[in-house]
DNA sequence: CCCTACCGTTTCGGATGCGCAACGAACCAT
DNA sequence: ATGGTTCGTTGCGCATCCGAAACGGTAGGG
């Protein structure tokens, strides 16, 4: 996958701005995070996993899975093996919103061209 | 740039928890949104045609503008042929920003996966 | 049994975001 | 001049976020 720093911050730009237009909650960077590591690493997931995973403080994540949960993009469960972890489960709705975005994201990104040749047109 | 769903999806997960951990201001999806379209296309940039471009409300782009003009990621400007208008412009610590940003996340797709065969391996 | 360690949650004060509506300043046509 | 239009900003009320610290519940060693 080579792609130029150039070519990333455009395709940034154009699917963050294509996903503004819908009309999903809108999700921090952090909490976006969140859900994407949850659906793409493999679980178990713990609050204290996440957290270190990304880097956040435990309410943090805490606060962010109280959200992600009012959408039901993401559920809590007790680890009945020890009651004192709460592992975190993916939900159909969850899935099918990630699949959503990563569909708009790879249509954005098929027909930018590979390499654009001149950054600075001349004025 | 043929890059699957899946692709994408995992490139975003990385760039999101790398920039985690670095300690810029933490940015919206909107704000970001807002800076990387400042950035990535032409000027002039009013405040009126970024609400248009980015589909958000005026007083949604008015307070953006104060968020990173805080960074000095941008500054404003009268228009001195119409002083009803006000020109978004670029600095020096918002192009080294995303430029940054940008860096990154080519840094963090250059190693991966062209095509991931398996999607679910067997358990 | 305790006592300690660990886990996730909650509380607190303060900062920030939003939508909606109203606002002052600048422009423009008559 | 003057009335209407367009520009960006601000005020309001409410929701949400954060970091730091404290909290209750569970587990495990001695």
């Amino acid at each position: 996958m080579a792609l130029s720093a150039q070519q990333i911050l455009e395709l940034w730009r154009r699917v963050l701005v294509a996903d503004l237009r819908r009309d999903h909650p809108d999700l921090t960077a952090r909490q976006f995070a969140l859900l994407l590591h949850v659906y793409l690493t493999p679980p178990p997931h713990t609050v204290r996993g996440l957290s270190a995973a990304l880097s956040l403080s435990k309410p943090v994540i805490t606060r962010a899975l109280d959200r992600l949960g009012r959408f039901d993009y993401v559920r809590r469960k007790r680890d009945q093996t020890d009651k004192r972890n709460v592992l975190i489960q993916r939900t159909i709705k969850g899935s099918v919103t990630l699949r959503e975005f990563g569909d708009l994201a790879a249509e954005i990104a098929a027909p930018m061209q590979p390499p654009p040749v001149a950054l600075t047109p001349p004025r």
